[in-house]
RNA sequence: CGGGGUGUAGCGCAGUCCGGUUAGCGCACCAGUUUUGGGAACUGGGGGUCGUAGGUUCAAAUCCUAUCACCCCGACCA
């Protein structure tokens, strides 16, 4: 991608009034703009992050075995109604109605849908278990939306559900699962610790937070000296550890549901071996993936931008185009461009700092540079985003260098 | 919803206390000239119902009232 038709826009200055350091940073290297309070659009290489961040999800999902839908974003209201979160969830729930008057809940998680499509068949206990998932757009009219995209109203989310024949089989899958988002963040670059948690309006018995420790973050856990470790209202009543207190960001949560909807909504069942019709156990998995985002940024930059892991880096390469190397850039561009490598091109016609800095901004994990200086020497320089020092290679090695 | 704060050009701000020419500055944008390894220089240019509504006054960005939006702290969540 050539930055000079790129819609990226970089600014020098961002308002003060952010107080976290991955809105800032987001907004100054145009990969968020603000709509209203709540709300952002991603912008091009903001949004590249996003679906960095989904395919790595995806892919663990589906050789989980797990199988990817998509959902109304409009929920009836009445499949709210049966399971009486139109007032438990009630503060959050938005609603809008269509031309005939028909109510509907706009989804902010998406446990009666999958229940209500699930029951449209008659299943046996042979088809379990299943678990499917989606990433949909969340809405939550959350009493109050704070530091950039940490709390917002409007989200990208994963969100799973697991359907199983009793508790034994749950969990299996809850522990895979549990498994699964363990390494999903951390290929995300994040070392995420388990907190057992209540469930909250979502229902069920049990629960655990995914957090990634952090200040500006505002789930607060507990970790004791033996190793547990606990959302606040778990640790407050439990009195025999000692509780080290911390605070993080809540980027995903697996919850055991157990019978919970499929005891309020009719026809949740399945026919078991023995002929009689039973309830389904559910569990149900979630992780933001705009929190995610803003969590890497709070856990991966210095003091000149963003450090991307290269997972979930929006290009590969990041290639400068300095005074007298133009020319050789642009064919390097193309030649990079053809191996099929993500590579974003600066050929503006700017000054050589305001590219470097750019690029410092931005956060690419390897950067080349173009120069006069450099084609003196036939080379081309390199240098990781995380390091601070810069080695020239010649030109011929580039391919070599990104091979590696 | 309670407490605190802010709304002036696309962005960042000064001006408001103490009312008084055509409302300023920086960045960004457009044109031109010179520049080009760490956010270049000069010249010229475009862009504003001073959040909105009402009031006081000869006169309102400035004073008064109401209202809306946004940010921060608290209660809730991915």
């Amino acid at each position: 991608m050539k930055l000079s038709a790129y819609f990226l826009k970089t600014t020098k200055q961002v308002s003060d009034e952010d107080t976290s350091i991955s809105a800032k940073l987001l907004k100054q290297g145009g990969f968020i703009q603000e709509s209203v309070s709540g709300r952002f659009y991603f912008l091009p290489i903001g949004q590249r992050i996003q679906q960095k961040i989904m395919a790595i999800i995806k892919q663990e999902m589906d050789e989980a075995g797990c199988q990817e839908i998509v959902t109304p974003i409009l929920h009836p209201i009445e499949l709210w109604r049966e399971t009486n979160r139109t007032d438990s969830a009630g503060f959050e729930l938005m609603t809008v109605k269509d031309r005939r008057e028909a109510e509907f809940a706009l989804g902010g998680t998406a446990e009666e849908m999958i229940v209500d499509l699930v029951r449209k068949y008659r299943l046996s206990y042979r088809d379990l278990p299943f678990h499917l998932y989606q990433f949909s757009p969340k809405f939550r009219d959350e009493l109050r939306a704070r530091g950039g995209l940490l709390r917002v109203r409007e989200f990208m989310m994963k969100d799973g559900y697991s359907f199983h024949k009793n508790e034994d089989d749950f969990k299996v899958e809850y522990q895979k699962m549990r498994d699964l988002y363990t390494r999903v963040f951390e290929k995300l670059g994040l070392k995420t610790e388990v907190a057992e948690s209540d469930n909250g309006y979502i229902g069920g018995d049990y629960c655990h937070e995914f957090i990634v420790e952090s200040d500006i973050g505002e789930s607060r856990y507990f970790v004791s000296d033996t190793g547990v470790c606990a959302h606040e209202d778990r640790a407050t009543a439990n009195q025999k550890e000692t509780w080290i207190e911390k605070k993080g960001i809540e980027v995903g949560n697996i919850f055991q549901l157990g019978y919970h909807y499929s005891t309020l909504m009719k026809g949740a069942t399945y026919t078991d071996q023995d002929g009689k019709e039973k309830p389904l156990y559910m569990g149900c998995y979630g992780i933001g993936i705009g929190r995610t985002m803003a969590a890497i940024v709070e856990a991966h930059h210095d003091e000149r931008g963003i450090v991307w892991p290269s997972a979930v880096a929006p290009f590969r390469v990041h290639l400068i185009a300095l005074k007298g190397g133009e020319s050789v850039a642009n064919d390097l561009y193309a030649n990079l461009h053809r191996q099929g490598i993500e590579v974003l091109y600066d050929d503006r016609d700017k000054s050589a700092g305001e590219k470097l800095a750019d690029a410092d901004l931005i956060g690419i994990p390897l950067r080349l540079v173009i120069s006069h200086r450099t084609l003196q020497s036939s080379g081309c320089e390199y240098k990781y985003r995380q390091d601070s020092q810069a080695q020239v290679i010649p030109l011929s090695d580039v391919m070599k260098l990104l091979d590696g």
